[in-house]
DNA sequence: ACTTGGCACTCAGGAGCGCTGAGTGCCAAG
DNA sequence: CTTGGCACTCAGCGCTCCTGAGTGCCAAGT
């Protein structure tokens, strides 16, 4: 259907736009790329590309711009994901590696990554229901009121304020702490609910309405609403492409945390770097932009997903370079701690 | 200097330049207020407030405009922050009231703020030094390996990891915490520094240096670099108001957190509405911005800062009464808790 | 059957031009 | 001090014209 030059046309188009934000005409391109046939020649090639809806023109007598369907052509068979120097490897591990804490990992990945795209960037935190409970804590705070905190193993921290129905004293908060802990530590959160059976053979009768009370509300409000914070960073690249009057939208899109989740969300293959390009994302206002997102964390312990998001004219082979080696070693850092 | 009237056309050149974004001329000044003078009167004062440097024309022969000299004397003498209707402060209230974290008090902070304004929102978290501890933690992970968690009367939730010199059993780990909390709980955080000397005697001699270095960490990481997170919302909203070129400045600005900081910490009396007019801004790129900010807290404690960022041209009275309003719920909220 | 030079055609974008209308400053009279 | 009158200015708009990049097509060449 589309012979090796055709293709190398497509390629050729796709990388001058990339670079010069201009409709790339038939005579730029030959010189540009050295190719041994006259402008003429690749005319024919790219009537027949606008045909099969590839490129277009923006207007007659312009040159041709890439469509959803070139770029996508283009990421699937016309291009590789750009690796990184070694320099540049050992560059993101140490700007990583110097975090403490788990914000600050989502922080300086998010920076990270909009600096080295140039685009938005978009990390999710590590998912509370695919990690591990390490810790439960109770913190006495009045009569009937107790400060939950419970710690995973990917070092995130969650906390709620628990009401009780029956009062109870230092020991009976004890106790408590302690089942919590024979029970839970070590489990994922996904199995939480499982345990729920056991839970009242383990307590004293008179205390088992607070140890429900208690458990309820991690059910509730850490598992069943496994609420997974995004963050987004470089909002200011989006200044550099102009994007009509959708700016707006895109920014918008770009706060509400549902429509980020949707994003990150749908790709499945957790471990690849997924392209999803223009009107592929069927998030209204994002119609415009593509969005290269990856999973990050160990293959048998996916934690959560990162991306950046930019106008469909952007640098694919290194933008996905960037997002596979940020997503490998945000990973990396989480598993060790 | 300036008479009443004077005073009065440049109150009128504010309000509707403010709200219909075109240079005002002399003429819809007296139509649209009802003024009993002619135009020209009105252009004799616009000559004298020109030459006092409160408004300028963009242009020979087109209205005027404010100059940041000219918003500052409106701010400071010519209007008033406009108050908030009963139903309009329920309606704060309740929003604010759903929160069930501290994370989500400031995430709905930050959007009630923007929404309310339709500008952009900045909101601190509450400072930890201006906090006091209402909990110490520890959870062993390792051998050598300690989680600190800190948690703060204002319900924020600190952890770290620390690495011990020594390896300490599960007795000693609970020793610790228990002479932690004794000596912690209640303190404010910026007294801790000063309780460091009381610390070795309450610990037996071999478990010293763990106790040294736990709390040390406190000392370092949460004290002496008092990080304070700052969140921003409602960035979209900056597209409305057409920054020359600027906006990439401004979205910049935005994203950094010590810029940000600057920003709010400038402001020092505490309780007050404060307003930084254009250039009084001396941070580079929001030069063509006004902030407006408030402390929030109770007046004994002070916890943190909020305010909006806007283009000059901006309708202070609503948005400062909307920062003053938000800024008492938030602060109330949170005293609650 | 493909490639290529030639050629006529198209059209966005910039430059030049003139008009209009909002707005001004000034002045002399009220 | 206020006001109507008047001459002046100039941004913005619409108009036209021109240019140049780029195209599609065709007929000749390989």
């Amino acid at each position: 259907m589309l012979d090796d030059r055709k293709l190398a046309v497509l390629r050729a188009i796709v990388e001058d736009f990339v670079s010069t934000n201009e409709p790339v005409g038939s005579k730029s391109l030959v010189d540009r790329h050295n190719l041994d046939v006259s402008p003429a020649t690749i005319r024919n090639e790219m009537a027949v590309l606008e045909e099969q809806g590839y490129i277009v023109q923006p207007h007659t007598s312009a040159g041709r711009i890439p469509t959803d369907k070139g770029y996508r052509l283009f990421v699937d068979r016309l291009s590789a994901i750009k690796p990184f120097s070694a320099a540049e490897r050992r560059a993101i591990e140490t700007f990583l590696a110097g975090a403490y804490d788990l914000d600050d990992v989502v922080m300086r990945t998010v920076r990270l990554l909009a600096q080295l795209t140039r685009q938005v960037a978009v990390v999710q935190y590590p998912s509370l229901s695919k990690s591990a409970v390490r810790h439960v804590e109770l913190v006495p705070l009045a009569d009937r009121r107790l400060l939950l905190v419970l710690i995973t193993d990917t070092g995130r921290v969650e906390q709620r304020v628990v009401e009780l129905p029956d009062s109870s004293g230092e020991d009976a908060v004890t106790r408590l702490r302690a089942v919590l802990n024979g029970c839970l530590a070590g489990r994922k959160l996904t199995d939480v609910a499982a345990l729920a059976a056991d839970l009242p053979e383990r307590v004293e009768p008179r205390e088992r309405a607070n140890a429900a009370a208690v458990f309820s509300v991690i059910l509730e409000t850490l598992v069943a609403r496994h609420e997974e914070k995004i963050v987004v960073g470089g909002a200011s690249n989006l200044t550099a492409a102009d994007f009509s009057q959708g700016l707006r939208q895109v920014l918008e899109a770009l706060e509400e945390q549902v429509v980020l989740m949707r994003l990150l969300g749908e790709l499945d293959d957790q471990s690849a770097v997924t392209v999803r390009i223009g009107a592929e994302n069927d998030v209204l206002g994002l119609r415009s932009t593509s969005v290269i997102a990856a999973g990050y964390g160990s293959a048998d312990r996916p934690l959560a997903k990162l991306g950046v998001v930019g106008p469909t004219r952007m640098d694919y082979p290194t933008a996905m370079g960037a997002v596979r080696a940020v997503a490998r070693y945000t990973g990396q850092i989480l598993a060790e701690s």
